[in-house]
RNA sequence: UCCCCUGUAGCUCAGCUGGCAGAGCAAGUGGCUGUUAACCACUGGGUCCCUGGUUCGAACCCGGGCGGGGGAGCCA
């Protein structure tokens, strides 16, 4: 590609050499002497600014006249160091071409801040905003990121699907997937025969890829999945989503202080990463977004992750009783603000939590010596608690059995997931992050359908 | 699903006890010696979410509906 961005432009010395700028207009500021155009083309955080003198003003008057907000220009000119404070590099501009104007009648965004909540009605434009680029780009380097850090482990990036005919999963509600005419199912007042239906019985979109990973972490040893995920939860709130992106390891022959060490290098690698490769976008969440967010991060490298089991951690919120609105007791599901005051008051960052009671867990964790409790790890951060789960898995056939059992689950739908302790049994672990989660606490973000292009939940699927 | 808040100009909001609809920003025009959230002056801009009611009179009070936000739960 001929075409120079404007990270690209920036990157160069300013010895007068011709350049051409194709992007879109921020702002426009004009004097008698002089006219100043900033134009974005979201390769980077800051405009370039194009300057045009009064005879190149004059020249291209008519062009500057329809170059507002939100219109698409092609800027040439030459390359040179900027006279004033603010940017080192500008373009002395001879021509403007727009390209396709934006009517600032018309035209949603203004040069000025905007509410998240007014951007949400206008999805479809607010990438093009300061904010929502800088979101978009973080997104990306976070989603390589995960993948140089399993590639970089040996980890094979398995393919899980996401429709699923088994509901086994356990992880929540699901969207149910269908080829029947439901209106004409309606209006016969018959009953639904699923064997009509495209896969001969009822499916969903899955709400996990775990249980299918397994198969491969009994194969290849290590595998992770990073793919879309469905819950149909009616969950209202600033940290679920309806379709989500998660990212789910699973490691043979590890077990839960494994899985704890490799979801700490892992996280660390991303918080990492952002810091070094998103250092302008960063800067302008931790100035505009969230104060202090560059150095929560930065401490977050800086020591190793607390660690407590349930039990103790029961201990301590016991303690202090009447700071929550729900008691705390042995034996509860710990609410929202029991681990905010965890890791915020106690650890002051991260926190593993382990070892939580049976009953509040997922069947296939591996139960402890104790019969009371099994190995689950819950990851919580300052802000907004849960943003890992996982657990050692148990390999013991007929331990887990007789969970399935005792649960009164259908033995015979999990007949393939037994298979794997049935034969080659290995000790196993893993978690799952979500991806929004982890956008969310990279740039300060406060609401998780302000990380993800488009949204979906509860009543929301425009766009 | 539950609880709370909210809906007024393109955007963000003010509007007292019910009495002629307001500001800032944005936009347009003019000015300005290089601006950068530019600045200064002027101008235009309204289905006060919808609907029913109370009242001489409703943006304001009451009922119903719709939309938006926050918190809780479920979880990642």
């Amino acid at each position: 590609m001929k075409l120079m961005t404007i990270k690209e432009i920036f990157a160069l010395e300013p010895d007068g050499r011709a350049v051409t700028v194709k992007g879109w207009v921020r702002t426009k500021r004009e004097t008698k002497a002089a006219v100043f155009l900033e134009v974005n083309d979201g390769s980077r955080m800051g405009n370039i600014q194009c300057v045009f003198d009064e005879a190149a003003a004059a020249a291209a008057n008519a062009e500057l006249g329809r170059a507002g907000t939100g219109a698409s220009v092609a800027v040439e000119g030459v390359l040179v160091a900027s006279p004033a404070a603010g940017q080192k590099l500008e373009v002395r501009a001879s021509s403007l071409r727009v390209i396709g104007e934006a009517p600032a009648e018309t035209y949603p965004l203004q040069k000025k801040a905007h509410s998240f909540e007014f951007l949400r009605e206008i999805a479809h434009l607010r990438p093009r905003t300061n904010t929502f680029g800088a979101v978009a780009r973080v997104r990306n380097r976070m989603a390589f990121a995960i993948h140089e850090f399993y590639q970089a482990r040996g980890f094979n990036y398995v393919h899980t699907p996401l429709i699923t005919a088994s509901d086994c999963e356990g992880a929540g509600a699901m969207f149910q997937v269908t080829t029947l005419d439901l209106e004409r199912i309606a209006k016969s007042g018959q009953a639904v025969d699923y064997s009509k239906d495209f896969f001969g019985k009822p499916s969903f979109l899955t709400v996990s890829g775990q249980l299918n990973v397994e198969t491969y972490c009994a194969a290849l040893g290590r595998v992770y999945t990073f793919g879309p995920t469905f819950r149909a939860e009616n969950s209202n709130t600033t940290r679920h989503l309806s379709e989500f992106w998660m990212i789910e390891p699973e490691v043979a022959f590890a077990e839960l202080p494994d899985n704890m060490e490799l979801a700490e290098e892992f996280l660390k690698h991303l918080v990492r990463t952002a810091l070094k490769d998103c250092a302008e976008d960063l800067a302008f969440f931790d100035q505009r977004i969230q104060p202090g967010l560059v150095k929560s991060l930065e401490a977050v490298l800086d020591k190793p992750f607390a660690h407590m089991t349930y039990t103790e951690a029961v201990a301590i919120l016991e303690k202090n009783a009447d700071k929550f609105e729900v008691k705390p007791y042995w034996g509860l599901d710990l609410m929202s603000e029991h681990e905010k005051f965890l890791c915020e008051q106690i650890a002051g960052g991260p926190l593993f939590l382990t070892d939580y009671p049976k009953e509040i867990k997922s069947f296939y964790m591996k139960q402890n010596a104790d019969g009371k409790t099994v190995r689950a790890m819950d990851l919580l951060v300052p802000r907004f608690g849960e943003i890992i789960g996982g657990s050692e898995r148990e390999e013991r056939l007929e331990v887990l059995e007789a969970r399935i059992r005792e649960l009164g689950l259908d033995e015979k739908a999990y007949s393939w997931y037994l298979d794997l302790r049935r034969f080659g049994t290995t000790p196993h672990s893993g978690f799952g992050l979500g991806f929004e989660r982890l956008i969310l606490y990279v740039t300060g973000m406060a609401n998780i359908r302000d990380v993800i292009p488009f949204p979906r939940a509860p009543k929301l699927a425009d766009f």
